[in-house]
DNA sequence: CTCTCGATACTGCCCTGTGCAGTATGCGTC
DNA sequence: GACGCATACTGCACAGGGCAGTATCGAGAG
């Protein structure tokens, strides 16, 4: 039985395909690239390079900095060769765990200000996520120039589901003001809202 | 020390605030509600309520249909306090897993079909997706009618989410079929695209 | 020249959460 | 009376997260 080969897996071969890394390195670049569309804890990123080691799909290499050893990953052609493959594979649905969105989801449990509080942090959260998604598309040189192409579409995504929230924010804000209570709606009208929805064709 | 309740103990002490359920019937609630921002496995849902009990925000009740059991639940006065207090508290910041945009990513390391593929079911699914929020936008009458404000809100975001993911997947097409291949995207200017979205303004 | 502090480079441990297989019973329908 | 779908769970193995702990290195402060 080879040991199950996870999107994760994938994603970590994905980056070792563009050049070779330590371990600390690639936690950086995940932080910096992967943990937009697939976030992982550091921690399992010093496990995962192991497993693709055992199933001959990268390499690895002991240096050191003096005393201080780290280990360098490379990709195999084999492992290559399996994120070719992959690229072929139905992707698994995409999920969102959006806390704060429960949170005004139950919202009639609690008070108005604890709701318009939770969405003013969603909007500076997106905020803030937006102005580091201009701030990463306006560096340069642009890093890992012959990938630019692929950068770009990335972050053209991440900035519209950011936006896509900031917005949604900014309305529902507007909308809770007129609500009488959490539990009382008053003259706003739900149902409209929900037939403004319904009518939608895409 | 006691257990530590998580984000997933909150949500099912907010559906448990709307009504009485059994487990069977909280999975499939959860599957059409709590599933589009706070997505949780069936198996998960069978044991989290008894955690609620344990720590008394909520109380079970055995009933039998013949000689099959069931298990009822219902929040306690300290689950509502409990809940209420929990909505003042700072939410974890929104996660997305989307591997699809991994692929993408890394659709250097295929070919254009591949990278066309993908793009085409991320398309699929967030069709598919607009199509089952319009359906529940357009039930009537609304389900838990003294929710619908909320229910409307909730609907909006998750709407506009998969809106912003259709429109990139079909934007994102466009430029790819321009592209000579995936490592190559001959005259379409990335650089240009990248300075597009430095622009924006929030 | 030493001390501190932040960056580098990991490991162990316990918990949450997923997926799947397995085990029942109830109920409608052919 | 058999079949299939809904109801109502449990066990188990594994992926993944968070946090604490352990070191070393290099640059700048004093």
């Amino acid at each position: 039985m080879p040991p199950t080969r996870t999107a994760t897996s994938h994603a970590l071969l994905g980056l070792l395909a563009v050049r070779d890394w330590t371990t600390y390195e690639l936690a950086k670049q995940v932080k910096r690239s992967l943990n937009w569309f697939w976030p992982r804890a550091e921690r399992k990123l010093y496990d995962e390079p192991k497993r693709l080691v055992e199933q001959g799909l990268a390499t690895s290499a002991r240096e050191h900095t003096g005393q201080r050893g780290r280990t360098v990953y490379r990709i195999t052609d084999e492992g290559r060769a399996v994120l070719r493959e992959w690229l072929s594979e139905p992707p698994a649905p995409r999920t969102v765990e959006f806390e704060a969105m429960v949170k005004v989801f139950f919202a009639d449990a609690g008070t108005p200000e604890q709701l318009l509080a939770t969405l003013e942090r969603v909007e500076a959260e997106a905020a803030g996520r937006i102005a580091a998604l201009t701030e990463m598309a306006a560096t340069r040189p642009v890093p890992f120039a012959r990938r630019a192409h692929l950068s770009a579409i990335g972050l053209r995504l991440q900035y519209e589901q950011e936006d896509a929230v900031l917005r949604w924010a900014r309305w529902t804000r507007e909308q809770v003001l007129q609500w009488n209570d959490t539990t009382d709606p008053g003259d706003w009208d739900a149902l409209a809202a929900l037939d403004e929805l319904a009518r939608v064709r895409p």
